[in-house]
DNA sequence: CTGTTAGCGCATTCAC
DNA sequence: GTGAATGCGCTAACAG
């Protein structure tokens, strides 16, 4: 009888590793060697029945499951994949972030997280550091700048943006048709009768601001006039900013998002402004909670699982031999709208008005 | 002038992997050995001035990281920390999550994330799965039976629990004092002259939801009645059981989260019951949402990053050598009462009330 | 079909 | 102080 396997291994002092089950353990109560408990795991080449029964048992016994540091180490690809999301509190993140693992896990990928906390300066080193643990990584809604991010895809092996073009799609991205949406409120809106509208704007620096400001100008008009008021990202923002947008004598709010319109309807039943009988507001997004609110909030619904299953596809994709700088895929979501109870015609307009032809 | 040092490790056909700049590399580039480059890198050994300094020219310059994987390989630790969680998109172990990636990276470790969905069956696999790329897993609210738990303390060298105490405390755990915090609320309601009092009751299986019931049991008594009645853990069960809660003819509504009485709310509004007016009502966990609904929901504030970085301490310390079986910690986290506008005095009860002597 | 050999990238012994 | 050699756990290329 032969000293224990463990004991050659054993290392003295702290951090004394913990002997987990190798292959060569396996192979030894299976009495076989390890390539071939390696061809039965892997199932690259036959094995004959007995043999394959026997390694079997060996690794139910000892309960083995391969190291995939070393299979990493080997293969040179680590079957990880990493996502940095600014918050991930924010369930909107939560969700694309799921979709991305679960389409991941399908295709037997690890998915490990870095939240950068809404720092826009900590994205790029996280998406590095990550990088090391990964085959690549998916940036959600990253706010770096277009420098940064055309350095860090030439440093990353596979990258993918969600929400966030690259200086000429340099980076596969999937992004919300933020412009349709805009326009969808508009028009919604205006269906409705109202003719003057606030909004209430997102960060300046956010490409999905940008996107959504090509959509109100295309959609400001004669019959729809548009004024803007700074606000942000966050229902705090929405709060602080709902005074203002009252004072714009708008009809209907447009928020940047549905945490913004969350923040500024709790501001409105403070100042006992009610909505939607004296002011219409509107979100973006569909987060869980617009549909526990009251009034329920009228919003764009963005398909967040669908986000991350199609970052995940061009990810995916973006390995393949073929696709080396070749096929950069941009994929557009194109969110739905959700008219809830936040949105009615504006006092003294019927509540029907007729669609206007050839509208948007 | 030598051949590239990728050509060497060219592969053909699929899956070409990608060549990263290697530790090798460096040390060409710096004309030292590679031993040195890694003395700089981890700095265990002295290596003098001029040496180092070309060592770390020739690492900016090749944008050298380390491969973690290879680290871990012979380090036999990998530096990183597995966290389960029932579901990202609840903002509740978002948080905790949160809170044990901010503490893990402070320590240098990275963070793997694994959503089971809500399904219990899936717990223990996800676990086993995380723990081969990881140091150890922490688990959040786990609902896997007892077995299958005290199983998988055994199968991973490190598990930390959060919101679940192991059979016998075999498993380090960090708690919400949910019996203090129903104490708090049973309390608070007594005091606002409630004597009939609906519970919405959690998930049988939960750890959390039993802690509930024997704090529950506690408070009961001739001056406060206490009626049960099953419910769930989403803000649909809570807008299901709503009618039924109303039907008991309480005074008062306790649910088993913020996300049930969310719902619960939402059904109460339909039904034109005015909260608190006819009936008052009770969250929690205090996620965001709570203060962004009409009326502002009263409930007990979990401190949830809090939670994630008690257990990543328990998951550093149990790694400590000394730690081996020793010092199972169990900590506790209490929760607080906030007050808001969502609990009253019921109809015919003065507002305020003399405090009674003595009370729980 | 099966076993033996080599090496993935790195840190850590040993020699010098 | 520094460099050469060793091996972490595993699989792909060889030999048998």
């Amino acid at each position: 009888m032969w000293c224990n396997a463990a004991m050659g291994r054993a290392r003295t002092g702290a951090g004394a590793r913990r002997s987990r089950t190798t292959i060569i353990d396996v192979a030894r109560e299976a009495g076989v060697s390890p390539a071939t408990v390696s061809r039965v795991l892997t199932g690259t080449k036959p094995v004959s029945a007995d043999l394959e029964r026997r390694v079997r048992a060996a690794v139910g016994l000892l309960g083995y499951r391969p190291n995939p540091a070393a299979q990493g180490l080997l293969r040179g690809a680590t079957h990880a994949v990493g996502v940095i999301v600014p918050d991930l509190s924010n369930p909107y993140f939560a969700e694309v972030l799921k979709g991305v693992t679960n389409a991941a896990e399908a295709a037997d990928f690890r998915t490990l997280v870095a939240d950068t906390g809404e720092k826009a300066g900590a994205e790029h080193g996280a998406a590095l550091e990550l990088s090391r643990w990964t085959d690549g990584v998916v940036l959600c809604s990253p706010r770096m700048s277009q420098w940064e991010l055309a350095e860090l895809a030439r440093a990353v092996p596979r990258l993918v943006c969600v929400n966030r073009l690259g200086r000429g799609s340099a980076v596969p991205a999937v992004l919300v048709d933020f412009e349709a949406g805009v326009a969808s409120i508009c028009r919604h809106l205006r269906e409705l009768g109202h003719r003057r509208l606030v909004y209430l704007r997102g960060p300046a620096r956010a490409w999905s601001e940008r996107a959504r400001q090509r959509a109100l100008r295309a959609a400001a008009g004669p019959d729809l006039e548009i004024v803007q008021i700074p606000c942000g990202s966050s229902s705090a923002d929405g709060h602080r900013a709902a005074d203002a947008a009252l004072a714009t004598r708008a009809t209907a709010a447009m928020a940047f998002s549905d945490y913004v319109a969350l923040g500024a309807l709790t501001r409105f039943e403070e100042l006992g402004v009610s909505v939607p009988g004296d002011l219409s507001l509107t979100g973006f997004d569909d987060i869980p909670v617009s549909r526990l609110v009251s009034p329920r909030l009228t919003t764009m619904a963005v398909r967040k699982q669908e986000l991350g299953r199609r970052a995940w596809e061009l990810f995916s994709e973006s390995g393949e031999s073929g696709a080396l700088d070749g096929g950069r895929g941009v994929v557009t979501v194109r969110p739905e709208l959700i008219a809830r109870g936040s949105t009615a015609s504006p006092a003294g307009v019927p509540a029907q008005l007729p669609r206007t032809a050839g509208d948007l």
